[in-house]
DNA sequence: CGAGTAGAGGGTAACCTCTACTCGGTGCGTTACT
């Protein structure tokens, strides 16, 4: 709060629950002009607003889900003082008019909530979030918060990039969640993993939610918890949002005991009482692990998560994380942007390419500087802007880098769940923090005792690999090290051998 | 990448094996209908 009050940007790492909310609250009420909120679900929106004006402070929200006439009320509102806080999705700042109306309420403050999506979600599925930084900067450059209650460093990096941020304040605190049992059971067929989970929910206290990897599986799993006598509904994305409210607010009253959903069921879902997480399948990242085992024991009682995984569920993460634009079209849109100015419904008509399309291929030539938006939200190459051929070249080894970093991260949740060593140790260390032995892990509890390992390099200290070029310590397991290369990615690489082969030096 | 399925083929009748193919997460917004 105070170094947004003195204007500098910030970036709040804090589990939920850590009065997140208030870092944006307290200065916007303060500031001389309203506070923008971008968050990305509407219906995040709308609890933020009612937690607002249950405390006296006016807020208002602009989304496609309301009439013209309310989009106007509710931007009047802010601009005659009865609203002094604002929430919108990215999807509607890109809306030059809608971008032009939110700068003339001379925003203060501009508030990035869930700031992790910025990351998380590519040139792929909301490609509109990659625009943000150039977005804010339109909205005049006010100071700028990112909040989220996930976000190991590279995560940070893409916050940073993204929202072009300046020198942030960063602000990281309490990961380690003392009261969250955690555990991790390989399973050598979906026979054992279902007798496993049908175990665990027996035996286990209620409320709780199986996440598993794909639609098909959650009705499934639902169906047969239920045919076995553990109430049980299925949530996820396919499903109508008028049956999802429902059984949302079924699980939130403790209606039904246990939720199995996919990774659609999370944000939003602040219920003390969960007593614990399973996941069936290998998550995508520590990231989404951490937020996802996050849910359970708000209320600080004792909690577990439970993960059971087979080998094989690498091959679901590996298909998430392929694919690509043909190279064709984001040559042909490069040249076609080299013609002047023009606007997204002209560059749609133009090349044929459909909305969502353009998004995706405009949001990767941006990344590699082959356009830009003027003030008027106009489309262009920059002057010196890369030939056609080689943007197209650039923007795909962009795409590439990023399914390595993804799939360096998915090899660091398989790390954690076939890790011997401390859970907690494994777990935390992604995010940067050292700790020896967490005493609330599967592993703790068994009695492994993590032998006094030799760290020949500090954490956090630059070091060089001949093949993986530079990259940064992240912390020490066991006899193992952990790095983040600039190119590559996580790597674990064993002390002793490291040494021997002189493979890692200081940078 | 791997699980599941449909269909072809083998060699001889009720079933097995192989190959080709499909499918797989997250939500905003807009538009055409009731």
């Amino acid at each position: 709060m105070k170094a947004l009050l003195r204007g500098r940007d910030t970036i709040a790492v804090l589990p939920t629950g850590g009065g997140k909310s208030a870092i944006y609250q307290v200065p916007g009420a303060l500031l001389p002009g309203p506070t923008v909120v971008i968050s990305p679900l509407l219906a995040l929106q709308r609890d933020q607003i009612a937690g607002l004006e249950g405390r006296g402070f006016g807020a208002a929200q602009v989304s496609s889900a309301q009439t013209p006439a309310q989009q106007r009320a509710a931007l009047a509102a802010v601009r005659d003082g009865h609203a002094r806080f604002l929430f919108v999705t990215p999807e509607q700042l890109v809306d030059p008019d809608r971008l032009a109306s939110v700068r003339e309420l001379r925003p203060a403050l501009v508030a990035v909530d869930e700031a992790h999506c910025v990351s998380s979600w590519g040139y792929d599925f909301r490609p509109d979030y990659l625009q943000l930084g150039h977005l804010i900067r339109e909205l005049g450059r006010p100071p700028v918060v990112a909040l989220t209650a996930t976000a190991s460093p590279p995560v940070r990096a893409d916050i940073v990039t993204a929202l072009r941020l300046r020198e942030p304040h960063v602000v990281v605190g309490g990961l380690d969640r003392p009261n969250l049992h955690l555990a991790a059971l390989a399973c050598t067929s979906d026979e054992q993993r279902w007798q496993r989970l049908l175990a665990f929910v027996r035996e286990a206290e209620p409320p709780g939610i199986v996440y598993a990897p794909t639609r098909a599986a959650t009705e499934e799993l639902a169906a047969r918890l239920t045919a076995a006598g553990v109430e049980t509904a299925a949530f996820h994305a396919g499903l109508s949002t008028g049956e999802r409210h429902r059984r949302q607010a079924d699980f939130m009253a403790d209606r039904h005991p246990v939720m199995v959903a996919t990774s659609a069921f999370g944000m939003g879902v602040d219920k003390p009482n969960i007593r614990w997480v399973c996941h069936v399948a290998l998550p995508e990242s520590p990231d989404s692990y951490l937020q996802e085992i996050g849910r359970a024991g708000r209320d600080g009682a004792p909690a577990r998560a439970l993960l059971l995984f087979r080998p094989e569920d690498l091959a679901l993460q590996r298909f998430f994380a392929a694919g690509a634009p043909p190279r064709a079209d984001l040559a042909a849109l490069a040249v076609t942007l080299r013609h002047g100015p023009t606007t997204r419904k002209a560059l749609a008509a133009g090349t044929g390419l459909p909305a969502r399309r353009l998004s995706q291929l405009l949001s990767l030539l941006e990344q590699v500087g082959a356009v830009t938006t003027d003030a008027d939200g106009r489309l262009a190459a920059p002057r010196y802007a890369p030939e056609p051929a080689e943007a197209a070249d650039l923007a795909l080894r962009a795409v590439e880098r990023q399914r390595t970093l993804r799939l360096s991260r998915t090899d660091m949740m398989r790390g954690y769940a076939e890790t011997l060593g401390c859970r907690g140790q494994a777990l935390l260390a992604y995010f940067g923090e050292q700790v020896d032995h967490c005493g609330h892990c599967d592993n703790c509890a068994s009695g492994a005792r993590v032998p006094t390992p030799r760290r020949p390099f500090p954490v956090s200290s630059a070091v060089r690999h001949p093949e993986w070029g530079s990259g940064t310590v992240m912390a020490y397991e066991r006899d193992r090290v952990l790095v983040l290369f600039d190119e590559v990615g996580y790597k674990t690489l064993s002390v002793p051998i490291a040494r021997q082969r002189g493979l890692l030096t200081a940078d």
